[in-house]
RNA sequence: GCGAUUGUGGCGAAGUGGUUAACGCACCGGAUUGUGGCUCCGGCAUUCGUGAGUUCGAUUCUCAUCAGUCGCCCCA
């Protein structure tokens, strides 16, 4: 037997209910801050990768699925989204489309070569948002609320936002020589991994979990005390904004994220929720102003975050998140061989007008069809037998109603639509949100 | 890449170096051959992740391998 590949999980019918309601409120969110969807290719040039999220992280030099084609080019199933919409934005020349920004967000696979656990898979599931165009702290801030309210929209009620800035350039280069010179004679008492980030990325040193609680560590140097004028401003402004709009945040000045192209602002949000343990954090984005340069477009900032799905579903599932139920109009009865070939003309005309139908394909019992008429959760059941088709009638039950009754044969789906339109009993004290029936 | 732990039917779960592998749920059939959800009766693993070894004999012991879970690392 074939087992899937380890990392790897299958979204079972039973599941996808809750999937596509997870879906469908990210991109109501998404609609309601007016980004695109955009969509781009699951694999890229590896070089893309190198480039854009850098050698030295962890995701691009062990952990990417890298395979050569048959034309010796080098792919590489992509890791994460912001390169390849970059890579896009530029390709495409979006930059120079009627509007001078561009929102645009993104839901699917990424592949990474790591050891799975709970939340976290070799293909798992990102959504993610990218904005151009603009260095406005206005639009730092519009990024966050819009990570927050996805959160909020899917009722997670505990959540933190985590900020902090690491500066342009230019404060992101003093900054890191400080701490370079900080560092120097402490070296030697720094964990291995530090003593080899110390080389290849000392900015991560700063939220090393070993070293950090060291006296080493409590009095380096912070990112935020090396803020050049403008990098100061543009933090004091994107918190203000902050502030303006309600949102709770906590800045945290040893926050740095991994991948190399971060400048300026940079932030997480954590769901405090018991499931998720260690692997609390489902979102983490920040500004890169000057990846679609050093990518070989125009001078253009850019700012972004991405959620992992899984993660943000284990999240939902403690809270009892649950998907749309499932249900059928009409399951079908049809009783006898000879009443098959009447009872599929039926079926076609009650789907062709939209009503969810079904049979039995299996010539079960009279018990085992209302089991499964129940089972489907189906709202009017219709039996058509030997009897009926003598006097060209069909019998039909509502399910909701309990009462059941005989009518022309023809008049099937006119009937159960008719009763559709009816207000239900159900819905009038319905007191869930979302409800389909009643909108509210 | 490192460490720990688990692997018995569709699911949950007991159990033992010796030949019929508990139980619960689900499923199937019947009582009720045209009305479900209740009840009763019956059925449902030649097999205990896979492979090899020890043994007269292994699901039970040993090793390997695969997979899950948790922690580290990293990250979403």
């Amino acid at each position: 037997m074939y087992q899937k590949m380890k990392g790897t999980y299958d979204i079972l019918p039973k599941d996808i209910d809750k999937w596509l309601r997870l879906e469908k409120t990210i991109r109501t969110v998404s609609k309601i801050y007016n980004y695109k969807e955009i969509r781009t290719p699951i694999f890229e040039n590896s070089e893309l990768f190198h480039r854009g999220v850098g050698s030295e992280t962890d995701i691009v030099s062990k952990e990417t699925y890298d395979f050569l084609d048959r034309g010796k080019r080098s792919n590489t199933l992509r890791p994460e989204g912001t390169a390849g919409v970059v890579r896009s934005y530029i390709e495409n020349k979006l930059y120079a489309s009627n509007a001078s920004i561009q929102k645009l967000y993104y839901m699917g696979p990424m592949f990474r070569y790591e050891r799975p656990q709970k939340g976290r898979y070799r293909q798992f599931l990102q959504f993610g948002v990218e904005a151009f165009g603009s260095n406005s702290p206005q639009l730092d801030a519009e990024v966050i609320s819009y990570a927050v309210n996805i959160l909020k929209a899917l009722k997670i009620k505990d959540v933190e936002v985590h900020i902090n800035s690491i500066g342009d350039v230019e404060s992101k280069a003093t900054y890191k020589e400080a701490l370079l010179n900080y560092l120097a004679p402490n070296i030697n008492n720094l964990c291995t991994d530090c003593q080899k980030r110390y080389t290849t990325n000392p900015l991560r040193i700063l939220d090393c979990k070993i070293d950090k609680d060291s006296e080493i560590l409590q009095n380096a140097p912070k990112p935020l005390d090396y803020l050049n004028n403008e990098s100061q401003s543009h933090f004091t402004e994107t918190v203000a904004y902050l502030d303006a709009m309600k949102i709770n945040y906590k800045i945290n000045k040893n926050l740095v994220r991994g991948l190399d192209y971060y400048t300026h602002t940079v932030f997480e949000v954590n769901a405090n929720i018991d499931t998720l343990g260690a692997q609390n954090t489902i979102c983490g984005g920040g500004r890169y102003n000057n990846l679609v340069k050093s990518l070989g477009g125009p001078d253009i900032p850019g700012i972004g975050f991405a959620f992992g799905l899984e993660r943000l579903m284990f999240a939902l599932e403690s809270l009892s998140f649950k998907g749309d139920p499932d249900y059928l109009h009409l399951y079908l009865m049809i009783l006898g061989d000879e009443q098959k070939a009447d009872g599929m003309a039926i079926l076609n005309r009650c789907r062709l007008g939209g009503l969810f139908a079904d049979i039995d394909f299996l010539d079960k019992g009279m018990k085992a069809k209302w089991k499964q008429a129940a089972k489907l959760n189906t709202r009017f059941v219709a039996i058509y037998g030997a009897n009926e088709k003598e006097n060209d009638v069909i019998n039909v039950k509502d399910q909701e109603t309990g009462k059941e009754i005989t009518i022309d044969k023809h008049q099937l789906y006119n009937h159960i639509v008719e009763e559709l339109m009816k207000p239900s009993a159900a819905c009038e004290s319905c007191k869930e949100d979302n409800c389909d029936e009643c909108g509210e």
